[in-house]
DNA sequence: GCCTCTTGAATAAGTCGTATGTAATGGGCT
DNA sequence: AGCCCATTACATACGACTTATTCAAGAGGC
């Protein structure tokens, strides 16, 4: 048997998750831990463990007698890094941004405000270190520079909110942030805009502005939602 | 064997997600699946389906030839219902209602400021129905019917912004709003301020004012932090 | 003599096959 | 029509085997 890299169980889980998050077996569709057993050729102990976890997730739905069957959408636990991956690599990718990118103008500039206030003189220092990475990959097609101190940027602000719930949006915004730059304008160089807002938020955290720093990011917000409007309508 | 009224698999990672959620097993903490089996009296098997679980929530990591070993709380998926209850069962409940409430005093406004453009008639409707049993029970100890009318109002106005990641906090909110009643002023009638605010944002909703309703919810938030810091500071 | 690298044994999770229990469904019997 | 029973597919359990990881002992080099 071809044993896979990281577990039968992680490949199975990947491959079940892909196609019930795109989309390709509809709310009400049956499963049997049989046929996926014999599908993915692995014992339907492994077959148990990943349905499990899918019903963990609010994915699925096991009954006696009936099988496994696929929940509908309004019921996923849609804050899953896992869930939110899948879709993400799904069809409505552009759905799925849009709705990811609302949340972020929602709770980004609350957080940027409490950032403000409670930022520790390292997270400033990294924060203004973050800006000025942007500012040198602004240019030249250097995306990819570019999107990983963009990430680290929005990552140091949900961190220094001093908020859990807020910290641990850090990986959805990354996932959004490497989804817009991989899904779109990997031929442009990114708004200068975006990249001085960046900076300014950035000094407006360091000296405590909290009003500042919220107003800051409701307009990079903004440009994000604007952007997505003019790319994807 | 007892059996279980609703299975041997949730007993278990109801078990032992309390505890971890608690704080009883300390990060770093390594627990043996063999143990788990004796101590809970079931097979490996359902030991193992829990472990996975539980893994899949980030709660624990499960490496070969050292054990399943508990991940630092930084790591945990803290916007899974599940884990959310289990924490607001344990013993930082107090600051787990705070971080919830600030994660609502970020995302209910906006999503209220959606819910005035999108709204349905049926949606204004329900809400106002759920303002005025609000108002109905305001007083004279009927807490339970306030909370019922309190949770299905904001679940109304997270659907309606059409935002299925703002609609999808309606479990938290229920969560928090639950939590907050049962745990401190059940002897204490409501805020009337707070009534009001509910009819009124209500009436901004169905008029379709999206900044009124944006205002208004910043109003309601603010009332339900400054109660959190009265109470328990 | 001390440090490093290799090697092998011990260990605990991972996987599998099978057996049995259990509940829900659907058809057949009265 | 209504009750009963056979079927079905998940739920649970057990035991054997596999594999990756760790730890330590020993060989070799400095």
């Amino acid at each position: 048997m071809t044993t896979q890299s990281q577990g039968l169980h992680t490949h199975v889980l990947d491959a079940l998750g892909l196609e019930i998050a795109a989309g390709d077996c509809p709310p009400g569709r049956v499963l049997r831990t049989d046929e996926l057993a014999q599908r993915f050729d692995v014992s339907r102990t492994v077959v148990r463990e990943v349905i499990r976890v899918l019903e963990s997730m609010h994915l699925v739905e096991s009954r006696r007698r009936v099988g496994v069957t696929v929940r509908p959408t309004e019921e996923w636990n849609v804050y899953d890094p896992q869930v939110i991956r899948w879709r993400l690599a799904g069809s409505d990718r552009p759905r799925q941004l849009r709705s990811l990118t609302v949340l972020r103008s929602a709770v980004e500039p609350v957080a940027a405000g409490l950032a403000a206030r409670h930022a520790t003189a390292e997270q400033c220092a990294a924060l203004t270190e973050c800006a000025l990475g942007m500012v040198a990959t602004s240019r030249g097609q250097q995306l990819e520079g570019y999107l990983r101190h963009d990430i680290a940027f929005h990552r140091i602000v949900l961190n220094a909110s001093g908020n859990e719930m807020f910290a641990r949006l850090g990986d959805v915004v990354a996932e959004v942030l490497a989804g817009r730059t991989h899904h779109q304008v990997m031929f442009e160089d990114p708004d200068p805009a975006a990249v001085t807002l960046h900076v300014r938020l950035a000094e407006a955290v360091r000296e405590g502005d909290a009003v500042g720093a919220e107003r800051l990011t409701k307009e990079i917000a903004v440009g994000a939602l604007h952007e997505l409007d003019v790319l994807a309508p």
